[in-house]
Order: structure tokens, then C-alpha cells, then sequence
DNA sequence: CGCGCAACCTGTCTGC
DNA sequence: TGCAGACAGGTTGCGC
């Protein structure tokens, strides 16, 4: 569920409540959040230390603490947090209330804050996890499997061409990589193809520059649009304080099989890429042919 | 190294 | 109503 404006929505809406506050108590409820380490390790690690900074990095949360260390949290498909006030007031989006059945069912992990307001992670799907990490071993973790941040001045077109060239995959699994944009999920990576023009099957170095360029803009467009909305709620997704987001109800081509594609009329199609649905409009979103266009002739305009 | 796909879990919805 | 099967925002590991 929660991509790059998910968790980026949820971490500005911590960030003023959380940092400067202290964790008086951490309870994990279930080991399958902690793994691979144990609860225990993971309770022990973060309880008395403070929040210093609450940071993004992908769909990576990461709270900095006082001792240097980081407690980091990724939401994976179906995670949530739910940050509760002083006062014990239940949002609309509680973890506890909005549960089905056992009201703590799928409350993974309670944060009790030092003001007597909690941060909870619910999870019915268990695949979100949390860990502590050092800084060095932090930044090697996030070295080893993301890429450039799409909403910083580090996302160039020539950024996005070094990173696409040579690749044979289609465009769609190029865009899930998290090594190449990181942030980008199965919702925005096609809205930003449908924005760009292009083919989810286009192999990604079958771009030439101004498809470089158009997917750039399109990434970033399409990630800005799910910020601006406060992220997509499908099902589960809902915010910090319980909120669901309106980005869902400006889906260009996502889930939207069979309706008219907004920029032609002809009728959206979906498919499957990487065994991931992916929708499109077969009419403004043609293939691009498999290699990139050579120079027609040794003598051209050469590389100087 | 790049790529495709199964696996990890649980819940919900659809069709028979 | 019951039940099998498909499908769901993500990431990792394995085989080729």
C-alpha cells in the first residue's frame, strides 16, 4: 500500500508531535516485526530514548534517536501507524478501533510517549517490519538497496538515463527497482507512464532523451499530485491521525480497467508486468521499438 | 549483474 | 451458504 507520498504524508504529520518526545515504554506484540532480531532486542534498544528527527528515505521511516542510533520502520503492504494524543483521543483511523474482531488483533507494536500520547503500528498482513540500526550500518542498508530520492534535485534527466540504459526489463519493473527511483509503487509507477506517454513493456533502455525526460517529469508529477492529496487510500491505507487520502479518487489509469483514458477516451487496459495489475491506455501509451535508434552512419555526428 | 518469478502472510471479494 | 481461487499498496531470495 503506502509508496513515497503515503510515507511521506504519515512522517510530516510525526515529525512536529514525535520529535523532542521520548519513549517511555516499547512493546513489541508480535516477533514477526522485529525480525530478523528479536522483540526483546528491538524494546530494550528503543525504550528511554528520545526522537530527534523523523526522516524518509523511500518507503523507509526513520526515527533518529538520542543515542544515535535509529529505529526505522517500513510499512510494506498493509502497515500502518497511528499516532494517539495525550488524552487518549481515538481518531476515526485508531489501529485498536479499526481492526475488525479483537480490537488488538493486528496491533503489532505500542509506543508509549513520555506525554502519555502512544505511536501504534498495526499490521493485519505482518509483512511490515521494524529495526534499530547505527548510522553507518543505517546508510549501508539504504546504500545497498535504494536509489536516488525522486523529489530531490538529485532526480536529473541524466540521472534517469544512466540508470535505464541497458536495461531489457520492462519499464514497469524498472520503476518498482526501488535501486533505480526509490519510493515508487505499483500505483504511481503507473500513473507516471500513463503522464509520460510510455509503454509499461517498453524495455527501459529503448528510451531516447525526451523519454528521459518525460518519465522524469512524470515520476515526479505524478509522486507530487499523491503528496499534495495526502497518498492514495485504496482499503487499508489511513494516515497518521486515521485519515484516508483523496489521491485515490484522482487515479488517471490505476484500477480504472475499461473506463476512458482522461487524455483520449479509449478504454483502459490492464495486464500484468512482473506479476504486478498494471493499467494503461493502449492509445496514448505506445511501445517503443527495442533498441534505441544508432546513428545511421560511422561519419554522424559523433561523440567527440 | 539483470531478469522473472515464487515466497512471505492475512483478509476480502468473486464466481460457481 | 460454502468454498476454492484470485487478488491486494512491497521486498527478498533463488534459479537461470
Amino acid at each position: 500500500m503506502p509508496e513515497l507520498p503515503e510515507v511521506e504524508t504519515i512522517r510530516r504529520q510525526l515529525e512536529p508531535d514525535l520529535c523532542g518526545r521520548r519513549f517511555e515504554a516499547v512493546e513489541v506484540l508480535d516477533p514477526y516485526f522485529a525480525k530478523p532480531a528479536s522483540a526483546g532486542a528491538l524494546e530494550s534498544a528503543a525504550s528511554g530514548r528520545s526522537v530527534i528527527d523523523v526522516g524518509r528515505r523511500g518507503k523507509y521511516l526513520v526515527f533518529e534517536l538520542d543515542d544515535g542510533n535509529s529505529l526505522v520502520i517500513h510499512l510494506r503492504m498493509t502497515g500502518s501507524i497511528t499516532l494517539l494524543a495525550p488524552d487518549g483521543t481515538a481518531s476515526p483511523g485508531d489501529a485498536r478501533i479499526h481492526a475488525p474482531g479483537d480490537p488488538e488483533k493486528h496491533l503489532k507494536a505500542r509506543f508509549t510517549l513520555d506525554d502519555g500520547g502512544e505511536m501504534l503500528f498495526a499490521d493485519p498482513r505482518r509483512f511490515g517490519r521494524g529495526f534499530i540500526a547505527g548510522p553507518e550500518a543505517l546508510e549501508a542498508y539504504f546504500d545497498s538497496r535504494l536509489g536516488v530520492e525522486p523529489l530531490s534535485p538529485d532526480f536529473t534527466v541524466e540521472a534517469m538515463a544512466a540508470m535505464s540504459a541497458g536495461r531489457t526489463g520492462p519499464l514497469k519493473s524498472f520503476l518498482l527497482n526501488q535501486k533505480g527511483v526509490a519510493g515508487v509503487g505499483n500505483i504511481y509507477a503507473d500513473e507516471a507512464l500513463f503522464r509520460a506517454g510510455l509503454h509499461p513493456l517498453s524495455p527501459g533502455g529503448s528510451m531516447k532523451p525526451e523519454h528521459h525526460r518525460a518519465l522524469r517529469d512524470g515520476v515526479v508529477e505524478a509522486l507530487q499530485r499523491g503528496l499534495d492529496l495526502g497518498g492514495a487510500s485504496i482499503d487499508d491505507y489511513r494516515d497518521a491521525r486515521g485519515d484516508t487520502g483523496s489521491m485515490q479518487n484522482e487515479f488517471l489509469v490505476h484500477r480504472r480497467e475499461g473506463e476512458a483514458c482522461p487524455r483520449c477516451g479509449e478504454k483502459i487496459v490492464r495486464i500484468v508486468v512482473g506479476g504486478r495489475s498494471t493499467y494503461f491506455c493502449p492509445a496514448c501509451q505506445k511501445r517503443l521499438r527495442r533498441r534505441p535508434r544508432r546513428l545511421a552512419r560511422q561519419g554522424g555526428p559523433g561523440r567527440s
